[in-house]
DNA sequence: GCAAAAGTGTTGTGTCTACACCCATGT
DNA sequence: ACATGGGTGTAGACACAACACTTTTGC
């Protein structure tokens, strides 16, 4: 298997990972400055080479942990895979893009070449990567209306108003506590923690802390419409 | 470029379409027998080696005109990329899947070796390609509920029966014409032609002909949820 | 008491399913 | 006339956004 038996000439593959945090109530993408042409100086995706005997998913791992420590990542799926022949000026090269997320409690050592940028406000991105960041967000932004993926975004605990900020950062658009919390609660995603946040300095009502019941990708809004013929579904007996 | 520098070692690749039709009022996959080992005399799916100077999709473009009049695919879209080392029993292989959607009033000639498949009742399948065809038709079906995918699935123009047929038969339940008329009208996904089909041998009002107002993918449910916020939005002046 | 922040009650709207009923055609 | 299939009217269920109001804290 490591001694290909075909004689088709075949493409360098790499893997590439666009990394998502809401940091300082602001969505951000991981980035690396290339040390070397093309592109040398440029910020462009983290990723690297596909190694034999490693899957993509591997693959983009491998590559990150050497940016971030991968139990940090809450979430992971693969993108798309882009194949424009002229998408690097050196060589014929494949590449699969993954959506990672880190929750927003978290703050990764990172070394010298890797910074965070915000999603809005990007300098320009060495190959096909700008487009590969924002492909990345519409994905976030579409998932986080039909699914629980909020967990990825959030800390173990929080309260309401620390979630709509979340939402609201990574969405791009203002959101509701009330209605937010009303969409999570009555989907169950969330549940309550029955323990309380601490007033702040300035004084205000304590936050009830809440939780995501789990961290496995659901969609929870399924058959937005034509759904199956049959009764109404019990409202949760 | 045709000219590597690279000294990773690199994958084969090859790209492969799970081409589904509603044909006989069943979702039916297009499918080909290997000729030769591993798998020989399997089921598997179209496709075939990249080659350079191809993106993905014009490959798979090329290896299914092969099969089929490629002007009869009404849409094409990427799946995924699969990277098992263990995918291939012979070799280190990438496989990317498109899905392929052909309107069912065509019947394209095929060679002998290739055919259509129930997809409710496939035959075993060579490689992974069994679980890309359950990949495919589940795509199918989310993309029928919130989008205008079904452009891809009917004729130019048809009666709201016969859309229902290809509806219910991609979807695997029953659908309700009343129901998925309006639904599609007030999307505006829906035109009448002002048309009429005659009656059938049997009597009964004939049916006004519709077609789909575009050809383009175009998200008709968005933000099932979470909505950005704002005064309602005028009810199509 | 007052400001600040969290949370609930309530109303209105839009979208959907289900089902009853009416319409147009062939025999 | 009556069977067959197409189409409309309407009622009820539900989920959601918006906003007023209440509760709980710090000062």
């Amino acid at each position: 298997m490591s001694e290909p038996t075909t004689r088709h000439p075949t493409p360098a593959h790499v893997t590439l990972a666009v990394v998502l945090q809401v940091r300082d109530g602001v969505l951000q993408a991981l980035l690396w400055q290339r040390a070397r042409e093309p592109f040398k100086g440029r910020w462009s995706l983290p990723g690297g080479y596909l190694a034999e005997r490693d899957t993509l998913e591997d693959s983009i791992r491998r590559h990150l942990a050497e940016k971030v420590d991968v139990r940090e990542l809450s979430h992971l799926e693969q993108l798309e895979t882009l194949s424009d022949p002229t998408r690097s000026p050196r060589e014929w090269q494949l590449a699969t893009a993954y959506l990672g997320l880190v929750p927003s409690d978290i703050d990764p050592e990172l070394p010298g070449d890797t910074d965070w940028h915000r999603v809005d406000d990007l300098p320009p991105l060495a190959f096909d990567h700008g487009s590969i960041v924002l492909a990345g967000r519409e994905r976030l932004r579409a998932k986080l209306s039909y699914t629980n993926l909020g967990f990825a975004l959030a800390p173990d605990e929080f309260t309401i108003s620390e979630l709509r900020d979340l939402y609201a950062a990574a969405l791009g658009h203002d959101v509701s506590a009330t209605n937010l919390q009303r969409v999570l609660l009555r989907r169950e995603v969330l549940e309550p923690t029955g323990r309380q946040r601490a007033s702040g300095p300035t004084g205000g009502r304590p936050g009830s802390l809440f939780r995501f019941r789990t961290s496995e990708l659901e969609i929870t809004d399924q058959f937005a419409v034509l759904r199956p013929p049959g009764p109404a579904r019990l409202p949760v007996a």
